[in-house]
DNA sequence: ATAGGTGCAAAGCATTTGCAGCAGC
DNA sequence: GCTGCTGCAAATGCTTTGCACCTAT
């Protein structure tokens, strides 16, 4: 096997650093036209593939929300949840250990293998309720 | 307003009872492909807005699988989440207090309102596991 | 120099919509 | 017979891929 080398290119390091100052989950498309209007020439082909490379490397999180488009954030390594406000999206990390261990249980009583959840809180932000 | 007649065709008959026998998640087009199996003649489409009009009338649950797919179920009325068969789509049907209570009480503590949440496990079932 | 990265255009897919004909009620 | 339902074909919208050029190492 090869390391897998992987070079750093001014797209990657844009898409990187997006994510890193919008603490919220974002479409590709979003990142795309955010990228674009700051004046960083790339191609919506790249956010794709930047956005894949660093969902592979565990750097950020990948959820479809419900209109069925991919949303991505970067977040801290370990496993948690979101609580996500509907209208403005603005995001809490919730972690629960309590729940993380009833979905194995829940899961290894039927059988099941290989197991794996999604978990997802939506509401409405106090600054939304205004 | 009209108090919106709901017709019993032939086809909505053929979708209804499809997800009344077949209790897993299907997709529309896994759907479709089993009712013409069957010798139903139904078009794709009415596939489709068949279980967008199950949907909106409450009889039939709808959630995203990994792949970006749209799947429905027919299910009790209570609330409830799902442990799903990541290859052939069984299904069971868990539910975990705790994780409610868990949910709503993170949501206020965070001052969020008009609360919601989806939990969905995936994973391999016993027979798909061999 | 060379493998990996980029980006345009085109292909893929699941899902939706326009519209003319069909069928419950 | 009115109104909703159907279904084909075409459109939509997000995402992926083919391929020739570019660039970090």
């Amino acid at each position: 096997m090869s390391p897998a080398p992987v070079r750093q290119t001014r797209q990657r390091t844009a898409v990187s650093d997006a994510l890193d100052e919008l603490q919220e989950f974002k479409s590709a498309q979003e990142l795309h036209e955010i990228l674009r209007r700051r004046g960083n020439q790339i191609g919506l082909t790249t956010v794709y593939r930047s956005l894949q490379a660093l969902v592979e490397a565990g750097v950020v999180d990948l959820l479809v929300n419900d209109d069925g488009e991919t949303i991505y954030r970067k977040c801290g390594a370990s496993h948690h949840h979101h609580l996500v406000c509907r209208d403005c999206g603005a995001t809490v990390e919730v972690t629960g250990p309590a729940v993380e261990s009833w979905a194995d249980a829940m899961a290894r009583e039927h059988g099941f293998t290989d197991v794996s959840h999604t978990l997802e809180i939506f509401g409405q932000c106090p600054r939304c309720a205004q």
